[in-house]
This record gives C-alpha cells, sequence and structure tokens, in this order.
DNA sequence: ATATCGATTATCT
DNA sequence: GATAATCGATATG
C-alpha cells in the first residue's frame, strides 16, 4: 500500500509543449508547477499567465524585433526570459513557439506547495496566519524575490529539464475553471483578454475575486 | 474598501 | 530623456 501522504510525482513538461501559440501555452500551463532545485525545493502551482503573441502584439517585448534583452524570446521552447522592470522588480517568462519566432507566457501568480519558510525569507516578510501565504507569490514580481529568480541568475535557464535550477512540472492536477481576462499593467493592445487564471483561486493576484 | 503615488534602473529613442 | 508586462505605502470613503 503507497502511502497516502506521499509526494505526488511530478515530470518536466516536453519541449514541443511550449512550441506551439503562447495562447495554448498559457491555458495549459494553468495548474502546472514551478520548481525550485535546492536543499529545500521550492514548489508552487501556476494560477495566473499572461500571453504575449510573437506577431501583431504592440504590448509584447518582442515586438520591435531582436534585442540583446529579448533575444530568449526569439530562441527555442521552454527556456526562462527574465527582464528586470520599474527599477525593482523582475519578471519570469517562458518562451514559447518554434525557435525563430517570438512569443512567450509571463507568469503572474503561484499557489505555494511547498518551501514557504524559504519563500518568506526571500520575500522578508514572516507568515504568521495562512492569509499571509498570499504576499509570497500572488503578483510577477513577488514570485520572482520568492524563487530568488534574478536576470543573471536564470534568464536562458532551459526550463524543460528537471536536471536544472528551475523547471516546470506536471503532478497530475487538472485545472478546472480557467478565465480569461485582460492582461495587467499594459498600455498597448490592452482590450485583448490573453490573461488567464484559475477563477476564484485565492492566489491569482489583484484586489480579492473580481468578475471582469 | 479603492485610489494615488514614489521608488529605482535597464533599455530604447 | 522617457518609459516600463510592479509593489508597497499612504490617503481617503
Amino acid at each position: 500500500m503507497p502511502s497516502r501522504n506521499s509526494a505526488p510525482k511530478i515530470r518536466a513538461l516536453d519541449r514541443d509543449f511550449f512550441a506551439r501559440d503562447p495562447r495554448r501555452v498559457a491555458r495549459q500551463l494553468l495548474g502546472k508547477v514551478l520548481i525550485r532545485n535546492a536543499s529545500v525545493p521550492l514548489t508552487a502551482r501556476i494560477v495566473e499567465v499572461e500571453a504575449y503573441l510573437g506577431k501583431d502584439d504592440p504590448a509584447a517585448h518582442s515586438a520591435a524585433g531582436r534585442t540583446l534583452r529579448n533575444s530568449v524570446l526569439f530562441g527555442p521552447p521552454g527556456h526562462a526570459y527574465i527582464y528586470f522592470i520599474y527599477g525593482n522588480h523582475y519578471c519570469l517568462n517562458v518562451s514559447c513557439e518554434p525557435a525563430g519566432q517570438a512569443g512567450g507566457v509571463l507568469f503572474r501568480a503561484l499557489e505555494p506547495l511547498t518551501g514557504m519558510e524559504e519563500m518568506a525569507q526571500a520575500r522578508g516578510i514572516e507568515l504568521h496566519g495562512p492569509k499571509d501565504l498570499r504576499q509570497l507569490t500572488s503578483g510577477p514580481g513577488r514570485l520572482c524575490e520568492a524563487f530568488g529568480i534574478t536576470r543573471t541568475r536564470d534568464n536562458d535557464c532551459d526550463l524543460t529539464s528537471d536536471k536544472s535550477s528551475l523547471w516546470i512540472g506536471d503532478d497530475g492536477y487538472r485545472a478546472r475553471g480557467i478565465a480569461a481576462t485582460p492582461r495587467i499593467g499594459i498600455t498597448k493592445a490592452a482590450d485583448m483578454p490573453l490573461r488567464y487564471l484559475l477563477a476564484g483561486n485565492p492566489f491569482v493576484s489583484g484586489p480579492k475575486i473580481r468578475l471582469e
């Protein structure tokens, strides 16, 4: 008899999973798990993402063509694109589409599963009650701080290998109740509903649960 | 509860 | 020199 509380087996995603339209990748990433390999592994479920298209998307960093900053988006799929924003925060994306085409998915919010104490330390906050867990990874800047993600450390990291320091896995969880809304914090193409989230999940970013 | 605003720097014009 | 795929603090209802 297997133990009821044994940790679920997590397997990395194929590179082909990411070699598709970012909108499809975004939907399918909901419910998957982000993992930081460390002495105490950090794991958290993906509950909110945004798609940025390789074509006809003025809000995407790839819109003006390839530069040193965004080159990972044009490379092979399944790699981490990290950028620094507002002089304060890092944001994590995964490259999509086959190599040569841009496109990516921004990680906006996670539900912490393991390593919460380590995440809290990285965020510089103390955990007192269950409500404090929301402060760990609800928001693109927050989740990067909780996972210690920086551009120098993690840009171009292969997220499809469980040997990588940072990778994405499937633990068998099936997403339910996917909703789509406009993207957050952009000024161009702000009307396209390319933000995907698990409706009602308390770890989705933003003030409370809102129906948009 | 929502609204507004300052921080702080890589990147691009 | 302006802008930005954000956050946390402060002000106000």
